[in-house]
DNA sequence: CCATTAATTTAGATTTGTCTAAAAAATAAT
DNA sequence: ATTATTTTTTAGACAAATCTAAATTAATGG
């Protein structure tokens, strides 16, 4: 397929695609995101054009290619794969198998993957609630899902994902008493700061709004 | 620790310097072995050298240090746990698992390794019946073992590895109805070319000299 | 022991991915 | 709308790993 820094490339664009809207990633972006110079961005982005792989405008940024989603998509579906496998079988926690999946998605082999996907029982998410693409790159999240901050006082519902799965993050996820399947309450909102008070398995908590924004929620029928 | 392709070579170095006589592995067996050229294996001979994993004399051949040796041990350990994870969790055949555990080996994590090792149970062996080195990078393999072709009529014994891990040798053992642990017996031995004839489950078979000489058995006290 | 052959090393180039410093384009501000 | 600022790109260089072709060293065989 392609190198392993070909792939990350990919990956990056893909994950910051989202953020924008369908505007084209911006090279000082995907430097930032990949810990790079913006000037290699460049040469990578030229050779990625001439691959095939993103749609690259000079100055306006960089889209994926069908060919570019489709070979994103694939590599975290691995990713994904290889976190439920070190949950579920390894007995790691949810923030430490980041960096282990970051090289073991590189290593590609369509037996190994759909036979790992079988192994795990076909898992249609990741420990951190992320969905996992099937073996044709179709993601299906039917599930609705609301940051946390989006809710107001009064709303209760589950925890079912975060929006960030840096260990700093999962860790104090922890330290709250929560996890994927945790139910919690909202019961008081700051209007100064848009911090927030919740209660979890029965304890009154308050969280900062960069906080709530990154946690993910299924609403109850209250 | 090292790049993937420096990896390649120590264990590429380590593997070849049991079949030389302690006297240091020549630059073409290397070339041979990584499919790449004598000038380029010279080039690399000396990074491997100024980093501290080799001895080298120029047109001398070289041989690990023992920081070599010690990666090397962990890397074939990598290597082998990955191969039984592969064939006892993932039901791939003992042929089919050698491209991928040559990947998976170079993703290095202490505690990945370790806790892959406790998932399977510990196993002292991979699927071609090669020892695992231990975390220390100790091999204990105290069983007695001949190559097939150095037994005698009457000898009988069992299969208990292979040297050839290529997958057409392993795939010709498998038609001949052979696996570890397969008893056999050794009816007759041809002068002429070296070749036996051996009973695999009731069924006589022959079988050449070359063949004889990778396979491995353990003699039954006949 | 000297000549020939075989193995190994050097010299000089290439590819991939990266960098710094300088130039060019786009965006924002007065 | 022109200047100032930020973003992006170019130009030129470098490190890792490789190659081809030529030179050197070691081994071998009369």
């Amino acid at each position: 397929m392609a190198s392993e820094t070909v792939e990350n490339y990919i990956k990056c664009i893909f994950s910051l695609q989202k953020e924008t809207n369908d505007e084209g990633v911006a090279t000082n972006a995907i430097a930032d995101h990949l810990q790079t110079k913006a000037s290699s961005v460049t040469d990578m982005l030229k050779k990625l054009q001439k691959k095939g792989w993103v749609d690259y405008k000079k100055y306006h940024g960089v889209k994926l290619t069908t060919a570019g989603r489709a070979a994103a998509l694939q590599i975290v579906r691995r990713h994904r794969l290889w976190e439920v496998f070190l949950v579920d079988k390894l007995d790691f926690k949810w923030d430490e198998v980041h960096e282990m999946a970051e090289e073991l998605e590189h290593v590609n082999y369509q037996e190994l993957t759909s036979r790992l996907d079988a192994f795990l029982d076909h898992p249609r998410f990741d420990p951190h609630g992320d969905p996992i693409p099937d073996r044709n790159g179709e993601i299906q999240d039917h599930r609705e899902k609301e940051a946390l901050s989006l809710l107001e006082v009064g709303d209760a519902g589950v925890v079912i994902g975060v929006l960030d799965s840096s260990a700093e993050y999962l860790k104090y996820v922890d330290y709250l008493g929560l996890q994927l399947g945790q139910a919690l309450e909202v019961t008081e909102k700051i209007l100064f700061d848009n911090s927030m008070s919740v209660v979890i398995n029965g304890k009154p908590q308050t969280v900062s709004h960069q906080f709530a924004k990154n946690l993910l929620i299924k609403k109850q029928n209250s």
